[in-house]
DNA sequence: ATTTGACCGAATAGTCTCATCCAGTCAAAC
DNA sequence: GTTTGACTGGATGAGACTATTCGGTCAAAT
């Protein structure tokens, strides 16, 4: 009865909201977990009322589906600002980057005590079709400048990376704490068994080594460009079907 | 008033008749899963009263505990059969034989589907001191030869490996069924990104190759001996403290 | 001495009822 | 047009009780 409704419609302010709501559902399910953060929980933790939020998001799932994509984008952003100029390098920066983001860690692990029931889900993510022609273009100029071998089929690269980067993280995840190797190591380990599983370790001619390092930042471009489209969708008011 | 009971206590009988049971139920376990076995139906099917089955082991766990010890030491003969002669060779025959036996698989993965609640304590192997000592002699040897890095601790090796083995395993057993690589194909990706990671890959004096293979025989010998102990002690009737 | 299977009790599964929670709606306030 | 929060109803959980299952025992049979 106090406040007026009205000085929005702003988008810039409404953009501004979504990313407060974000930032609290962040917090909550950090704490709580999915399963025990409610709505009503969000609404009052970002100040804004509950019917709000579905000013934004259609359901709950679709509120918490924009903020691991705004996790990716942020995870993304970080790597590419890194400036990685090698795969050795881009590897070490995601596997990095994971680790330090407790969110995407949950959502790689499948973390039941973070992400409840939507870690079960999370298999719907066939990948984009922009995604996958712009990882071959990677790989392809990759093997150009023969920086991996070319022995060797993209899908099995790709197996290989996601093998490893997975490996890792989930038996460091379950090894007790004190025989835990700290992160910074743990990421080296990563980058160094995917480059030498990915290469012909030559280290690459001069003029080939800025062809990976520009490679490699296109590729990343065009992820986070591709990610950062997933989560503008994401914060309008889009809807996914079920 | 024919037949007397006592025509058994021959020990070698009642192994005989531990044996049946255990293939009993591993055909139930894998037919059914660990938490719809029941004991009834191990006894059923294997042709020996309930009674008996309690002869050999003090709980139904314990049962199941020797079936997987067997399953082990089944394994690691399989894998010493082939004779590898290197570590890549080793870790290569270590993943086609867990992936060619189902148990191994399941407890390796954690398959709730398979295993039940067995999966999820199976923390318990604080792993034996001679396990420890055999796994460090290797690596010692390996290290002398020239055929592993010796810029990484110990431990940090067995990370490395155990993650690539686990990485690859549980990748695979995720992947949608057209999109996975045949058996035998992963085998090779795993061996080789394992041998890479580990590896100085220079191939090793003449010599040492032999000592190489030696050494991979003997560290296998040991495990497979260990295993062997331990089923043994899990088939007479033994007990594990609480 | 060995083996058996009927038997026991603890744990689990099933059923019904009542209370609570919470995602999503919408009429009213601004 | 925008925001709000009381409200709804479907779902989920708590509680109380019964039925069934199954690990483990032991007296009896051989």
């Amino acid at each position: 009865m106090v406040k007026a409704g009205r000085p929005a419609q702003d988008p810039v302010r409404q953009q501004e909201r979504a990313h407060r709501i974000l930032d609290a559902a962040a917090e909550l399910i950090l704490r709580w977990g999915y399963d025990k953060t409610t709505i009503d929980d969000v609404a009052k933790q970002a100040g804004v009322a509950k019917g709000t939020i579905y000013l934004h998001w259609k359901t709950r799932d679709a509120l918490f589906a924009a903020l691991l994509r705004r996790e990716r984008v942020l995870m993304m952003e970080e790597v590419r600002a890194a400036a990685p100029a090698s795969p050795r390098d881009l590897i070490g920066g995601l596997a990095g980057a994971l680790l330090r983001r407790p969110l995407m860690r949950a959502l790689m692990l499948g973390d039941a005590e973070v992400l409840g029931k939507l870690s079960k889900q999370k298999q719907e993510s066939a990948t984009t079709p922009a995604l996958s022609s712009a990882f071959e273009d990677y790989l392809g100029t990759l093997a150009e400048q023969g920086v991996i071998r070319s022995d060797r089929a993209l899908a099995e690269h790709l197996t290989v990376v996601s093998s490893v980067l997975y490996g890792f993280l989930f038996t460091h995840a379950l090894l007790p704490e004190p025989a835990r190797a700290p992160d910074d190591r743990l990421r080296e380990l990563i980058a160094d068994t995917a480059d030498r599983a990915l290469g012909t370790s030559e280290p690459a001619l001069r003029a080939g080594a800025r062809a990976v390092a520009q490679a490699t930042l296109d590729y990343l471009d065009t992820v986070a460009e591709v990610a950062r489209h997933k989560l503008a969708l994401s914060l309008g008011s889009e809807e996914r079907n079920p």
